[in-house]
DNA sequence: CAAACGATCGGCT
DNA sequence: GCCGATCGTTTGC
């Protein structure tokens, strides 16, 4: 599959790639092992003016600095200290923009996943079970492709990188995208309210609280 | 140096 | 639905 280039990156417009990013793939690769799933949920966030972004206001430190990079690489974080969250860095060097990738629905490596989300080893062949729990939320997402936040500032076009993204096969038709408030970001004043979390309209894989 | 706080998840009621 | 886990980052004293 072709990778996203560069360009889809450097947009200005955050919002509109988060939309365009579902569908997209979302792939990790160690040691040869390829895992990787088609997102089907985003989030969009923006500085200098949204409360919810951790570079609200332009403000600048150690952890927030690969989204003042340009587009293209990746920033990653730990949330309540233990979830790797992925984000896809947009907009030109110096506009601190992300792309939270919150869900995505597994297309290969699907058992290495597993493994590493400590599932038991049948347990994706059970009769009933939740399989969209395997990659639905960002914490899940991060633990099944391996992302953790030593690769935080990597260049998807670094060679060496283990995380890319690929183009989509089929282009998603509008009325499928379904815009709505982001998720845990209730301490942002007016931001609350911005539909900024984009996901495919009934697809099993969006995480909870359902849109 | 101390302490509060998450862009969450999974288990339990 | 509610709640506890768990630790790096950030800020305040």
């Amino acid at each position: 599959m072709r990778r996203l280039k560069t360009e889809f990156f450097l947009r200005e417009n955050v919002v509109e790639i988060a939309r365009d990013l579902l569908g997209c793939t979302l792939v990790s690769e160690f040691d040869g092992q390829r895992t990787s799933g088609k997102i089907v949920e985003t989030e969009a966030y923006r500085a200098p003016d949204d409360r919810a972004c951790h570079a609200f206001g332009n403000r600048r430190t150690a952890r927030t600095e690969p989204m003042f990079g340009p587009g293209g690489r990746a920033y990653i974080y730990l949330c309540y200290g233990i979830h790797h969250l992925f984000n896809v860095v947009t907009g030109p060097s110096g506009m601190a923009h992300a792309v939270l990738i919150r869900a995505i629905e597994p297309l290969e490596g699907i058992d290495l996943m597993a493994r590493r989300r400590d599932f038991e080893p049948d347990f994706l062949q059970k009769k009933g079970a939740k399989k969209f729990t395997l990659t639905s939320g960002p914490g899940a997402v991060g633990k099944a492709l391996n992302l953790k936040t030593g690769f935080s500032g990597i260049e998807f076009s670094d060679p060496k990188s283990p995380v890319w993204l690929e183009e989509k096969l089929f282009q998603l038709p509008e009325n499928h995208i379904v815009a709505s408030p982001r998720v845990g970001v209730d301490y942002a004043g007016e931001c609350v309210a911005w539909p900024w979390r984009f996901s495919v309209k009934g697809n099993e894989w969006v995480s909870r609280p359902r849109p």
